[in-house]
DNA sequence: TTGACAAGTGAACATAAGTACATTATATTG
DNA sequence: CAATATAATGTACTTATGTTCACTTGTCAA
C-alpha cells in the first residue's frame, strides 16, 4: 500500500469535500462515479476503502451518504473554535501608540490554545539572527506575553523605539542588558526608564515556517 | 400555517444543525424518528416538509439524507474557522498500521494555515535535543508532510520500528543516512527497504512552547 | 361544533445507495 | 518474465431511505 494517496485517491477526496462544501453533504457512490466517469460503483468503493484504511474519512458500513472527513483530510468542525486562540502579529512599531494598538497590527495568527492560554498575548516576527543558539530563528514567529515583571534570563520581545527585539533580559541596576544568544553579537545596553524602551512580553513560545 | 417555526419545527431543525456539525452529514428520516421517539417516518416527513416551505431547508426529493440548511436556518459562516488545521498528533507507532491510523493519533494540534496549506500534515513530539543546532529541541512539536520523493539535508520525520525521529536524510545507495544536527551525536544508517523503516514526511514547521 | 392546523400512527411501496464477487487491463519492478 | 499495485468493469444482491395514503388525536378560534 502506498502510505500517502495516490493520485486518484486524492482527487476522490478532494471531490468529496468539494461537494460537502458545495452542498452541505456527502456524494452518492453514483454520483462519485459519475463525475470521473467511472462506470461501476465498486470502482469507487475501492477508493473509498483505501482513503478509509489510510484514515482520510470514516463510514459507517451501509449508510448513505455517511462519509465523515478525518482532521487529517482537512476538516474543520466547529469544535476546533475552543481549543484556538487568534493573536495579534505586531509589525512596524508607531511611536506613542499601545504595542496592541491597531496601527501596529499586521493580521493575526491562529494559534492552539495548548501554546497560550492567557489574554495579551501578540506575535512577532523575528529579524536576524541573534538568538540562534536559543533555537530562535530568522522569521520564526514568537509569542510573547506581557507580564508584570520579568526576570534575569528571561526571553523576552523589547521595543526600542519603533524595533522590537528578542533577547534575554538581565537587569542591572537602572539599566537593562539585553544579551543574544548568538557569540556573533553583542548585548545591548539600555537605560531602564528610557522613554522609548519597553519589555513588551516575555517570549512563551516560538513556531517557525520551512 | 404558521409564520414562524412551531416549537416541534424549531427542535428538529436545531437536530439536523447538531448532527451536521456532529457528524458531517445529515441524518436520516428514521434517525430523526429514533431521536424524538416519532415511530413513523412520516411524522418526520411533515416536518421537512413544513421546514422546507417556510424557507429553512432545501430538499431533493428522494435523496437520501439531502437536507440543506438555508441560509435562514443559521448556516453560519464558517470564516472564523477557514484559516486554521487539525492536525493529528502521532504518538507512540503501532506496529503494521499506518502512521494515521486512529491507534497512533494522540489528540490533534490546530494550526495556522500559514503554517500547513496541504492535507496529510501531521504533528510529531520531539524527544532529545539531536537537532538542537537545527533549532529543534526536546518537546518541539514538529510539523511532518509526506511527500513523494525526499532530497538530501531535508529534515525528516523517520519511522524506524515503533519510533519516530527527526533527522536529516541522505540517501546513499540501498542505505539511507539520518544525520543529526548536533555534534554530540552520530548518525544512524537504515537499509531503505527495511520492513520497520520508513520516511514519514517532511518537516515543514516546528512549534515550541517555552 | 365545526373546521383548520399541528402532530402523529401504520403499513405498503419504490427507489436510492451500499456490498460482494468474479474478471480485466495496465503499469512497475525485481 | 512473474509478481504486485492500481484502477477499473459488470452483474446480482441487500438494505437504507424516502414516499404515499388512509386514519387518529388534540388544540384553538370563529
Amino acid at each position: 500500500m502506498t502510505i500517502g494517496l495516490t493520485n486518484r485517491q486524492r482527487e476522490v477526496l478532494d471531490f468529496i469535500k468539494d461537494e460537502i462544501v458545495r452542498r452541505g453533504y456527502p456524494p452518492s457512490f453514483r454520483e462519485i462515479a459519475s463525475n470521473f466517469g467511472i462506470k461501476s460503483t465498486n470502482g469507487v468503493k475501492v477508493h473509498l476503502d483505501a482513503l478509509e484504511k489510510k484514515g482520510y474519512i470514516n463510514r459507517d458500513p451501509g449508510l448513505a451518504r455517511g462519509i465523515e472527513l478525518t482532521p487529517l483530510a482537512g476538516a474543520e468542525d466547529a469544535s476546533i473554535i475552543r481549543n484556538i486562540r487568534k493573536v495579534p502579529i505586531i509589525g512596524r512599531i508607531a511611536a506613542g501608540v499601545p504595542i496592541l494598538a491597531e496601527e501596529n497590527l499586521d493580521g493575526y495568527l491562529a494559534v492552539d490554545t495548548t501554546f497560550v492560554q492567557a489574554d495579551g498575548v501578540f506575535a512577532l516576527v523575528v529579524t536576524g539572527d541573534s538568538m540562534k543558539d536559543a533555537g530562535i530563528f530568522h522569521g520564526d514567529y514568537v509569542l510573547g506575553k506581557p507580564a508584570s515583571q520579568y526576570f534575569p534570563g528571561d526571553i523576552v520581545a523589547a521595543i526600542i523605539g519603533d524595533e522590537a527585539t528578542v533577547k534575554r533580559y538581565y537587569p542591572e541596576g537602572d539599566r537593562v542588558r539585553l544579551e543574544p544568544a548568538n557569540p556573533a553579537f553583542g548585548p545591548i545596553i539600555v537605560e531602564k526608564d528610557l522613554d522609548d524602551f519597553r519589555v513588551a512580553g516575555k517570549i512563551v513560545a516560538v513556531m517557525r515556517k520551512m
